[in-house]
DNA sequence: TAATTGCGGTCAGTTCTCGTCCGCGATTGA
DNA sequence: TCAATCGCGGACGAGAACTGACCGCAATTA
């Protein structure tokens, strides 16, 4: 019956709503007898989701977290939010989750409604906005691009390469990879019949997606792995993958409590100042974020690194 | 039948893992035959999913977007990053969707199992790494609070108020708020016996979330206009709510392709030269992301600004 | 102690499920 | 143009599940 079907997903639903509820104030709501709603809550713990009751005029039934997430039920509003959470997270904000967002928002992105997906882009011109550096891609595209890959749908596109040289591309894509700096598409170039990393910030206009394609699998089964082996030595460095060494003129304990510890590092370095290094690259937001700190402060090294904090010096030096 | 509508929840979760989908693949990946296959899209159909159906050999059924969203049946990984997304929204990093991704945030984090819990911890260790000034809040405690107000639960926490003065309190809460700059929690203190407003980051330690207490309406219906009240005039401001403008030297059309036009607005100032001015209030923020465009600048106001601009520099310029 | 609330067994009537048959129509590719 | 593939949906019948109504029990709170 669907209507059993319905009211298991309705109940789900409530329960995430509101943490509380009566066996009574459910069957009200779902317009049957509170026997019915016991042997729902029955059947929804035989699936596996944690249904906890409490007996007692204090009682009622809750949602608690089990070995499974539950489908998750969200209205409008947070459908909205997790969609632009998402993108900024694929963004670059988080180190190592971009491409598990780029896949969760393309999952997304299939089912949401257009009204929905309007507000969406409409709130993420924000994204961006004190993003990383590195280019900036298109979520949206991203989206396309990774739901292309999930779907096996053939991709066209026109592409400029390295060397300046425009073309037109029919591939069929195998997994969308984030450098930890840029977005590549790994696909087979039917047209060349071999295997292509495109760098998604080169790609032109919008991307076509065509009819089902063969589902590829890249020479060697890691999509990551085939990327970095194509880059040029460097090539992955142009933001250089040296980290990022500044001195700060505080104590090593109070630094770690303003120093996201999954960035960077903290060291003492003598009982009142203490050394931050990244964990990764360094950036120039590594370097405004540390002077935003409004401590004294030294550019231990690269030499990139204190060269841009010099470039910021000359450009703001003016500007006041 | 518990079967029906976990196979129906089934196959929701296959058609959004990958878009097309035969009915045979179906049937052979649910063990069941193919009518029962085209009987249970006709229920997702029924219910008011929009599962398209293509004949032919190119065909197949795929799950499209409708007027409603439906479930989300998300893996672990992608999970983890709705919950490391919604965190970094709620931090502010983009205007106007904070209070609904905590709300969003408090709901996954009902049902999200331990072990994918730690995993976002573990990642939003980062997430502040560069987010927007303004004082930290710990995006767990947030999500609690919210939690209660949905839950009607009563919070028991310690305060230190405006003027230093510790103390205990017994609330009932009602709602969480975002000012654009600080996080407010409205809430009845049994003890005073009266409406409250708490700085979130004034909030010292555990929050304890106690029993089910009366489900409360702030005086006037709108919490945010209730906390808006509540400030004393200029508190809001301490972030000043006064935008920032900045001269560009480069064109307006330039300027505006790299400027995110949520946060700024760009207006051409001769030929080859704009003013950029933030929507909001300004902060420091937009002078360092101003400044790394790389772009001659001049700072037109207010004051604050340029101070701020002066203080980097000053901080910068031995650090190279 | 009394009220509230969840738990679960039993029963009977109704309803739905599911596989198997069937033919139809649309689409694609040889 | 033809054949293969695939979605669509009606009919049938044996079996199973659903629902509401009743029952008493246990746990919790005031």
């Amino acid at each position: 019956m669907v209507q059993t079907s319905a009211r298991l997903l309705a109940l789900l639903s409530l329960l995430q709503i509101r943490r509380e509820w009566t066996g009574q104030a459910l069957a009200d709501r779902l317009e049957v007898g509170p026997r019915t709603i016991r042997r729902d809550v029955e059947k929804l713990r035989s699936l596996g989701y944690p249904v906890e009751g409490a007996p007692g005029v204090a009682g009622g039934y809750r949602l608690s977290a089990g070995g499974e997430l539950p489908p998750l039920l969200l209205d409008d509003a947070e459908a909205v939010a997790v969609a632009v959470g998402l993108r900024t997270a694929a963004s670059g904000t988080i180190a190592g989750i971009e491409e598990t967002s780029i896949r969760a928002l393309a999952k997304l992105e299939q089912v949401l409604p257009s009204r929905l997906r309007r507000r969406v882009s409409a709130l993420s011109g924000a994204t961006s906005a004190f993003g990383v550096d590195g280019p900036r891609i298109d979520a949206d595209m991203l989206a396309t691009l990774a739901g292309a890959c999930r779907d096996a749908a053939r991709l066209h596109f026109a592409y400029v390469a390295r060397d300046e040289k425009a073309s037109k591309r029919n591939t069929e894509p195998c997994a969308v990879v984030y450098s930890g700096y840029r977005w590549y598409l790994v696909a087979f170039d039917l047209d060349r019949e071999d295997w292509r990393t495109f760098r998604i910030d080169r790609i032109q206009g919008k991307v076509r997606a065509g009819a089902r394609g063969r589902r590829r699998t890249v020479p060697g089964g890691d999509p990551a792995a085939y990327v970095k082996g194509q880059l040029r030595p460097g090539e992955a460095g142009e933001n250089p993958a040296e980290p990022g060494r500044i001195r700060l003129g505080i104590p090593a304990a109070d630094a770690s409590r303003r120093v996201p510890s999954r960035y960077a590092t903290v060291e003492p370095d003598g009982e009142q100042a203490c050394v931050v290094t990244t964990r990764g690259a360094w950036s120039r937001n590594f370097l405004v974020w540390t002077a935003l700190l409004d401590e004294p402060m030294e550019v231990l090294g690269p030499p990139e690194l204190a060269q841009a904090a010099r470039t910021l010096v000359s450009r703001l030096t003016p500007a006041a």
